[in-house]
RNA sequence: UGGGGUGUAGCCAAGCGGCAAGGCAGCGGACUUUGGAUCCGCGACCGAUGGUUCGAAUCCAUCCACCCCAGCCA
């Protein structure tokens, strides 16, 4: 296991950060998450915050927690809200809560200052005209018409421009720097737009709204941030970062870093997809289980601490990557094996009646809570003539590699006795239907007194207190490994899984089970890990699987057709 | 074709000139009242080609592949 404590090479931003600190470029670290309060967080938002946050921690300095809402056409409240819950649940502390909003003013003089200084100008080309002279990637771009104009002409409508004279649209500040240089950033980037919106915390005041380059590195100037790392596509922003830092009378020189983003296999990280996802109803809402959002894996049965463990084991480095789903699956399981109370579950009931069993008699056995753990103890699971085994633990023509219950083989109900089937009674379809078993009396708590060996155990319901409930069967939403690799022509919703939710109505499960709080964690014995659903009730309990067990007999009989869920 | 990045086992990822960490996945075995867990074992000559060096994944050169950039999004 990973520990705080243990050992490891650095990554190479904690190399800056140990470097910076040990040369006196600073004398303690502050960090930010700066998320735009545009959509839920996800996955990938995670790995950013385990980072920031977690740098924070590791080097005793700050991580603010500050929302970039330069863009009112598309923030919301409902988003800074569930961005905080989000942050806190995962388990950091912000040292700072801020709002790009709050510096709206000290942006308007450092652009005035630009003005002042002949590195900005107003241009009233339009939107069209500016990408036309932009250039391409390979051709140079042209300066504006109207890039020459005099400073006070510049501050003059600049102002008029934030008193809303003007149409959107209609002009833009933009900055003086460079129509050719070959980073395209460069080619003199707009960095005011009009815009009539009002703002989720300015309200009316203002027309006019700066864009994230030129805001950015003066939020983390205002800040004090010592390291602003980010995602590897604003590299190429970095000069552009820089530039703006320096070219205006700034409190603190923050530097920008940029790391690789997190890709996960059979799922899609773009916040327009997933928003679709929830507005067009394919997924209940951005917490829908089948989510890649932080609010989706919590409802899922994720803990806070497998999330923080899979950041922890991707790592961070600067090559695009994929991280197969299958980690993070191993960060749950390695958790909940540890603390999750056992139960058992018959998802897909067969009858079995136990035929030499004493009719009226009920016997009571000890159940562990969790081998793994000594202190969790004992519960009492009651059996008597007649149960449910799962469905798929009996075959009327066993494979060779099949270890459970056939006709004439043995098999252990767990905790309970062992028995052996006598006869399989089918329907008119030919279907099983029910099982008539014995059962060795002699084998209370499944041991057998002659000291045979039987391989295979069983979990089981009793028809006497067995509850039914409803059980979600969750997997992934998309069907290829790679998103990235859709197919010409098509959509990433060709790609939704219809069984990425399969739901069981009739599932029978023992009685603590039914009896537990919506979000308590399980491992049902042979199957998984399920949480109890928000909606579940002592009547009619409503689990939702997190995540399978490994399932080595799957491989085994099917060749593994469905991948791990 | 301009600029910025990245290329180490199926997937992540260490390595910073001295003879390739670790994790996940996979495979084999032991053990097992969860075909779970646990335990043991198994895999690379480092994108390619040249060069420098006693010695290179690590330095140099050339080439190749992939990613990002032409929003008044972030």
């Amino acid at each position: 296991m990973v520990c705080d404590g243990e050992s490891r090479s650095l990554n190479f931003i904690e190399e800056i950060i140990t470097n910076d600190l040990e040369n006196g470029v600073v004398d303690s670290i502050i960090t930010r998450f700066p998320p735009e309060p545009n959509g839920y967080l996800h996955i990938g938002h995670a790995k950013s915050i385990c980072l920031n946050f977690g740098l924070a921690i590791q080097f005793d300095g700050k991580c603010n927690l500050r929302f970039d809402d330069t863009n009112p056409t598309k923030e919301e409240t409902e988003y800074v809200e569930s961005i905080m819950n989000d942050v806190k649940w995962l388990g950091f502390e912000w040292a700072n809560l801020c709002y790009a909003s709050d510096y709206f003013d000290q942006f308007y003089k450092w652009a005035i200052d630009l003005i002042n200084a002949g590195k900005a100008y107003v241009d009233d080309q339009s939107a069209e005209d500016i990408r036309q002279n932009r250039g391409t990637l390979t051709k140079p771009g042209e300066d504006s018409p109207f890039r020459n104009r005099s400073i006070e002409e510049n501050i003059d409508l600049f102002k008029r421009m934030t008193e809303g004279e003007f149409e959107e649209g209609s002009r833009v500040l933009r900055a003086k720097i460079d129509m050719s240089s070959s980073n395209i950033n460069m080619r003199d980037p707009v960095i005011y737009r009009i815009l009539k919106r009002s703002h989720h915390r300015t309200g009316d005041k203002w027309c006019v709204y700066p864009m994230y380059d030129f805001a950015h590195g003066y939020e983390d100037a205002i800040e004090g941030i010592t390291h602003s790392i980010c995602t590897l596509e604003f590299q190429d922003h970095r000069p552009l970062y820089d530039w703006f830092i320096e070219n205006v009378d700034v409190p603190h020189v923050p530097r920008q870093y940029e790391f690789a983003r997190l890709n996960l296999t059979f799922t899609i990280m773009s916040k327009r997809k997933l928003l679709e996802l929830v507005t067009s109803g394919i997924v209940s809402g951005w917490d829908d289980p089948r989510m890649p959002t932080i609010c989706g894996f919590r409802r899922r049965g994720y803990t806070p601490e497998s999330i923080r463990r899979f950041c922890k084991e991707i790592g961070v480095a600067k090559s695009d990557s994929m991280v197969e789903v299958e980690l993070l699956h191993y960060c749950l399981r390695e958790e909940l094996n540890r603390t999750a109370q056992r139960g058992m579950a018959v998802l897909r009931p067969l009858k079995v009646v136990l035929e030499n069993w004493p009719d009226g008699f009920v016997d009571e056995l000890d159940a562990e809570n969790n081998p793994e753990d000594e202190n969790s103890g004992n519960r009492k699971v009651r059996i008597g003539k007649e149960i449910y085994i799962e469905r798929e633990d009996f075959m009327e023509e066993p494979s060779k590699k099949f270890f459970r219950l056939a006709p004439g083989t043995e098999v252990r109900l767990k905790y309970a006795y062992i028995i052996k089937c006598k006869e399989a009674i089918k329907d008119e379809n030919g279907e099983v239907v029910e099982l008539r078993c014995t059962v060795d009396m002699d084998s209370r708590g499944g041991n057998a007194p002659d000291g045979r060996r039987i391989k295979g155990t069983l979990h089981w319901a009793w028809t006497g207190d067995a509850v039914e409930a409803k059980i979600n069967l969750y997997g992934n939403l998309f069907t290829l490994k790679n998103m990235n690799d859709m197919e010409e022509g098509k959509d990433y919703q060709d790609y939704l899984d219809p069984e990425s939710l399969v739901v069981i109505e009739d599932a029978l499960v023992e009685p603590i089970l039914a009896n537990a709080k919506p979000m308590d964690k399980f491992q049902f014995l042979r199957h998984g890990y399920f949480c109890v659903d928000a909606e579940s009730t002592p009547e009619k309990p409503v689990f939702n699987r997190t995540v399978s067990l490994k399932d080595s007999w799957g491989k085994i009989s099917a060749g593994n057709r469905r991948g791990s869920r």
